[in-house]
DNA sequence: AATCGATTGAAACGCCCGTTTGAAACGGGT
DNA sequence: ACCCGTTTCAAACGGGCGTTTCAATCGATT
């Protein structure tokens, strides 16, 4: 019944063939309407293969589900790589950058956004072994973040409050992914396009950290800067 | 069909009697699995209540999600006012009580928690008519802060970047919220025990957001204060 | 051409869902 | 005692779901 792969046949099929579609239709449908509301026939019909197949080659749908998140991040990281840098690269331009990257891989446009939906839907409410994979995914890139704020802070904050800050300047940008709806009801179009976009946002959150940590002007910058000082 | 409510007949039933058990259930039911795995069977088994009585009382399924997210919207406002300050208290006090408030209605423990949590599926993705709801419960909150703000920044920001700010806050709430589960898994029990209980982020989000607008101390406080002066 | 495993196809099986039904039980008004 | 609108109840209906079945088809090997 389970799929056995002969060592001699696997030249046998063109790479985009039936299990890779239904990986692709899945991931679309289960990050649209969620696990429980989509079904397996859609899943089949839109991957143009018939209604069997899924059971076929997955088992069953909780099995396809499964697979289909991690297909879906593979594929993410596959294409928004993490930002290396060679050491002496000043912490406030490693934020920065960070931001980008990280703002880039939730909001980016254009990219399919529908992969990004899916990962939110196990952030929400994690299922089963998904949680291991939201951690793979999660942890290096936070831990990358908590490093930054570490060298920008230079020793004056230890690693709890370093870790909390953390989860603040992601959350600055996970509300937009998250709850984008209702930002866009309590923010005029017209400010969203203008002060909420990626490149914009990631320039707002750095300049308010590096602030917030003393190593940068203030947010309200143009009459009573409260230092003058810079340590960056 | 349609239940009809004759002006004599109030005073018969006592006031927790079936339509509000219905109400109750549901709401916990829905907010515990969504709307699609939520079941009328088990709804109507943990109200006590028999399979039809949500048909008599609401119609169908989807009026009965409708009404039990209005019903818990209404109970949570009730129980947690918003915040009220008398003509000439500082800013930076509304703030950090206005954070207080947030994160209490957001991670209140001596709460219904359901309730929260099925508010936060209309926000990940609005459903019809909860849509206005979700707009005038988050607006006033929204607006609120954002006059904060403005006196903080004392006319050294204009509207729209006042709100981009404001955003960023309730983001740095909102995630505590929403991913909770991821952040539990990146950030030690002990620390989350000490450093991420509502008091203790309200203060941080507010010593943070004061040092951004030059309104406060740094973040990174023992060594080397950015500046001395406090406009609170 | 025959063979055999891998894959696809159409159809059906149970199951559980939301919803409906029609009668029974209740309870105050006359 | 009777009536009548309101509420409860057990039972069933039709439909869509995930899953299974088994025969048909394909393609490389012998």
């Amino acid at each position: 019944m389970i799929q056995q792969v002969p060592e001699k046949q696997v030249l046998k099929a063109s790479p985009g063939d039936a299990k890779d579609r239904i990986l692709l239709a899945a991931g679309r449908e289960f990050a649209e309407k969620g696990y429980e509301a989509a079904t397996v026939r859609d899943i089949c019909l839109a991957a143009g293969v018939n209604l069997a197949a899924v059971n076929y080659y997955f088992g069953d749908k909780k099995r396809l589900y499964i697979e289909s998140v991690k297909h879906a991040h593979e594929e993410r990281v596959r294409q928004v790589p993490e930002p290396r840098w060679e050491p002496g690269t000043p912490p406030a331009r490693k934020l920065r950058e960070f931001l980008d990257n990280t703002l880039e891989r939730m909001l980016g446009l254009g990219q399919h956004p529908w992969q990004v939906r899916l990962m939110l839907r196990e952030v929400l409410q994690p299922t089963e072994a998904c949680r291991e994979l939201a951690e793979d995914y999660f942890r290096p890139h936070f831990e990358l973040l908590v490093s930054i704020l570490a060298e920008l802070a230079a020793g004056r904050l230890d690693e709890p409050r370093l870790r909390r800050l953390a989860v603040g300047v992601m959350g600055q940008c996970f509300v937009y992914r998250a709850a984008g709806d209702v930002v866009g009801m309590l923010v005029p179009a017209d400010e969203l396009a203008a002060l909420h976009t990626p490149a914009a946002l990631a320039d707002h959150v750095t300049r308010l950290t590096l602030a917030a940590l003393g190593a940068g002007p203030s947010l309200a910058g143009s009459s009573s800067p409260a230092s003058e000082s810079s340590s960056a």
